[in-house]
DNA sequence: TCTTAACCGAGACGGTACGTCGCGTCTTCTG
DNA sequence: CAGAAGACGCGACGTACCGTCTCGGTTAAGA
């Protein structure tokens, strides 16, 4: 264990507390009332401090966001032979979020944050696992003859993300059923 | 038998003023930065009247949505005997807007409205003409044999608005053929 | 010539109403936390009606005043052999309502409206029963050749409540004591 | 051992500036006009930081009559062998302050700050050279036996000052005849 | 008897100031 | 010499009252 007298030592322990304090008043009060002054008070830091690595509060969302600190979960997509199935793994994942106490919230507040800071937009599908998982087993599906080869993957995890977000925003709740519906038409070959 | 209150009645030139005003301002200057005070002053007129009748910025905005003051274009659909080309049609006209000046910043405060008040949540979608027009016309190609019996008709409208929506809070522009491929693939009767 | 006028006459209910509602707030509040507002919904009346009959709220304290409705109670004063006995039983009187609970901040604010309001000045010392009875009582010393000819009479008055009010600007207590050496200072010939 | 903080420190340029302002605007618009918000304006201030040192309009009006930034005189009282005389070059001094322009309105406006507040209220007496300088110069009369011995000196200066005050309060002028006449009757050993 | 004008209650209106909160910058002292 | 602590100028918040101005309803003179 060095301990070292000058130099940033202590900088380390400061980003861990400012980002551990951002999280746990991100998800206690929601992004609107989220503060700088806030975040320092509990993280026991400076304000300056933050100022001086974070240009914005989204900035600190990002850095939460980018580190897996918002959703404690893993968002892999399984790969069997029933694509259908296997998205809708994916899809249970994201609703347990929304079930969640203030899950609902939760993701409207990650909205507020995307709309104000584009850092946290350019991570908001990536961080539910669209980009690593979601896009890559549709694709595989499309490269083993699953599914049509006209199929717009890249969409495809913006279509059931933006759904999402767009049924919390309007305030609507027990998504499973209709997005499972949506899931169906989107990935079911018709004739 | 009416419920009658004595006394002077609510002022009919002030409620359009502040009205005019919110969405003069939150053209200019986006929801973030939209004020009680800001308002009150450009309509000439006391804060208290605004807060006497609108509990909160995100009332005021629902207002301005549900009366058409933000979005002066009419979002009707035509029927035609093609449904992707009249959907499109339905596309450039939510196009347009993102590709006004300003454009993209105004959906994007539009969301950042919506994730902070209910009541803007209401009539995010009902406003772009999804309700009134859009899911009408899918329906009535459902109805027609235009579309298979098990398209999701509700949600399309939902699929389509959050798809954008999600596209411009992640500062993604040229919606317009990733947008057209999706409708082409959604509505697109396949083999 | 007579200057005609049809219609109601002004409400005697009204005027009682709120000058009772004036008097209590003023007890219980203090002057500068008597509001017309205030003063309108305890007494049950309109706005426009204060307005219509008084023009500040330092008149509504000089109608209260004039009208004996702050200080219940009668500052006679007695005129036996003794004037300085017969002062002193005055002072007990007025040390009444400052002993009384909240009696020195009900002086403080009677103060302040005077500050305020030219018609609570004049009628300050007056309510105290100083010209009616105080100053007659010296004068009758005087003339009885109990007190010395140069005796500034019209003066005396002053000194005593000027001297109390000055204390209870200063936050004193304990006037008694003080005030009796003064009376006799004041009133005792000296060799 | 201090008791030491660390960050910045009171700006002493800030406190300049508003208890400047403060006397300014005192002189200018009476007590009851002075605001907050207009000092804080003038002297090129956030509001917050007058909040921070004082907790109201009367603690700030306290510190510039403890400092003398309302009445720039001196209230010395003479020494000679004509105690009438000495006392009479005070009362010369303080009614200069009721004959300028706007000298009623300033005394009243004290007194109404000294209602309102008790730091201000303490220093009233003492602002005007009582204790300093009145009282010390009619003890020494007792001490020399120029006055006698029972004589309240203590009062002495209260009686003046209350006297003039109250009637300022009834909106008196004039006050330098009757005020003679007085220190007169109070001073002037009688047979 | 029937206007009709002033009264009344209620309270909306344009304002001003309140006292608080948080911003982002700047300064001081301490470990 | 980096960092916690926090004062600063600033701007907006939401509230309380100000004094004026409608409202609809009521009341008493005079036509």
């Amino acid at each position: 264990m060095k301990e070292h007298r000058s130099g940033p030592v202590r900088s380390a322990a400061a980003r861990e507390a400012i980002l551990e304090a951002t999280a746990r008043q991100f998800h206690r009060e929601g992004y609107d009332r989220l503060t700088i002054e806030g975040i320092a008070k509990e993280a026991g830091v400076g304000k300056q401090t933050i100022y001086r690595w974070w240009p914005s509060r989204g900035a600190l969302i990002a850095d939460c966001l980018a580190e897996g600190r918002l959703f404690p979960l893993s968002f892999d997509v399984p790969h069997t032979a029933d694509i259908v199935a296997d998205v809708e793994v994916w899809l249970d994942t994201v609703l347990a979020i929304l079930n969640a106490p203030q899950g609902n919230e939760l993701l409207r507040s990650l909205v507020a944050a995307a709309a104000e800071d584009a850092a946290v937009g350019d991570h908001l599908g990536a961080s539910l696992g669209v980009d690593r998982s979601l896009t890559q087993r549709v694709q595989a599906g499309v490269n083993a003859g699953e599914l049509p080869a006209d199929t717009p993957t890249e969409q495809l995890g913006q279509v059931l993300i933006g759904t999402i977000v767009l049924r919390t925003l309007g305030r609507m709740t027990d998504h499973a059923e209709p997005m499972r519906q949506l899931i169906r038409f989107l990935l079911t070959p018709r004739p």
